[in-house]
DNA sequence: GATTATATACGACGAAGATCGTTGACATAC
DNA sequence: GTATGTCAACGATCTTCGTCGTATATAATC
């Protein structure tokens, strides 16, 4: 038993360093270990480690992967907002108590916020007040 | 050398556990660590665990303990807010590739937000943009 | 077909986190 | 003053995470 075949639902949160794997991906699409390896300079760290990280992350359902060619292919199992969606309700319950407002305060006060950043995130809320009625 | 002194800034971010005994002493304020862990039902994890958890937290200076009683009582050393802060920030940054946007559609999107939320929201981003002019 | 370059597979290790058992100190009740 | 209960202290174990070294497969080149 492993190898699940579900959508998702089961994929674990990812660890930190499976995040950064998975922004590469998501940045540039299906990337083989090299690729993934060489965009990620920030950290510091060899190429056996990135291996071995893709393919824990796959054994536990975060990627998918193409044995088809020489140089296996590696993919994000899970859309990126997916992810952000249940690493932010997962911050919201483990630190803000449940309040969406509370986190709303966080991130904004968090860095500076632009004018038109500020106009888009008004455009949300009038989204999110109009599905509500 | 351990013991710091200083306000907080050295002071590393709560990991999973402690966070949940953070809110617990924030919410209760200074207490001891049988009415931590009785406070702490959720995770049915045992007395010495609670005790042990809190005596790394003091030396990690998450937490300040005085020892004037027989009983120690401990205190978040961190107000909630501050911790909030820098852990929002974390987040914004590891998944949000920076963008306090998409995290704000996120945390309005992990659950039902009820209108006078939408509201209050509201209100802040009126001070935000004062603040930005 | 021997050499070289590049992949993956496997296993190990150290650090950190979480959990708990045991021990010894110290009260309080009998 | 002995027994009982509560507490802090300490050390041990187990797990997860991140990291890498080594081994093995395979393709390309000479």
């Amino acid at each position: 038993m492993a190898k699940s075949t579900k959508p998702f639902g089961n994929a674990p949160l990812p660890t930190e360093a499976e995040l950064a794997i998975l922004q590469i991906l998501w940045k540039l699409g299906p990337s083989t270990v090299r690729e993934v390896h060489t965009a990620l300079q920030s950290r510091r760290t060899g190429y056996t480690t990135a291996l071995k990280q893709m393919q824990v992350m796959t054994e536990k359902g975060l990627l998918t992967r193409s044995e088809r060619y020489r140089s296996h292919v590696y993919e994000a199992r899970i859309p990126q907002e997916q992810t952000q969606l249940l690493l932010t309700r997962n911050l919201l319950q483990r630190a803000f108590d449940g309040s969406a407002k509370d986190l709303v305060l966080g991130a904004l006060s968090a860095q500076p916020v632009s004018a038109s950043e500020l106009a888009e995130i008004r455009k949300m809320l009038d989204r999110f007040e109009k599905r509500n009625s």
